[in-house]
DNA sequence: CGTAGTTGCTCTAGCGACTAGAGCTTCAAG
DNA sequence: CTTGAAGCTCTAGTCGCTAGAGCAACTACG
């Protein structure tokens, strides 16, 4: 038995965190002592390991609480999951590709080789989004 | 002279991020009608137009206040805004490190090659960060 | 058994950067 | 003068937590 601040210690989630959690589904309400204060199993702290291993991946809540929905059912197409998983992958993909572009245009943006703000061409660039290579 | 919703066409701006922008201080507060409507100059969709292009490429509003800020001293430092847009360049950078991080055990993830959930080593490896490669 | 100190509880509010809606008023065209 | 679009303010909701107030319970020591 495991009580709310072990189970932080071990996961990594902050105590808070985990209540929130609780609160949004994402884990089982646990048994309580008798002074109302939560007690957690080895289970618990397994789906918390979970979830934090999917936020750690970058997963929205609603993504990990369809993945949980799947492991309480053995007999589904495992293809669901590896769905969500490829969604996500390509989520991760756009965003990169996104920020490259960001990055190319700041770094070229940067190193302003003006003295004062008046004649500042970082300032001048973001005024002006004709100065721009590409969209972004 | 423009109304509120002529500025939001021109700029892309939604109506209510105007009047949040307002709001917040990234722009001044505009002249009014005699009914209390807002009218906007050249001026306020020049200032919107750079903070939209600075939002684009992903400033934050902190960072965009400061560069309007420093746009209003011509005499101060140009190194001053150069610093802001050096530093979220590099902010971007690390997101991108951290994302392509991600990606590449997302993709080791992704692509299950069972049938049902009970033998999906997507879920297997969601459970268990042994499994990955690298820390993320 | 008493007490002190740590840990737990609930509830509320706040973050960033908007977005949406209700319910009302004003403007511009015909 | 009427109609319909566009404007106004104010409030609440989004996501994924995080922080704090004010209290209750658990644990270790004497």
């Amino acid at each position: 038995m495991l009580t709310i601040g072990e189970l932080s210690r071990r996961t990594g989630v902050k105590i808070p965190t985990i209540r929130w959690y609780e609160q949004a589904g994402l884990i089982d309400e646990p048994g309580r002592t008798a002074g109302n204060q939560r007690r957690y199993d080895d289970a618990d702290l397994e789906r918390l390991a979970f979830i934090r291993h999917a936020r750690d991946l970058g997963l929205g809540i609603e993504a990990i609480r369809e993945l949980i929905d799947l492991g309480q059912h053995p007999d589904k197409p495992c293809a669901d999951a590896d769905r969500i998983a490829a969604t996500h992958l390509a989520g991760i993909r756009a965003r990169i590709a996104r920020l490259k572009r960001l990055e190319k245009e700041l770094a070229r943006i940067a190193g302003c080789r003006g003295d004062t703000i008046g004649e500042c061409h970082v300032l001048a660039a973001l005024s002006d989004h004709k100065q721009c290579a590409a969209e972004h």
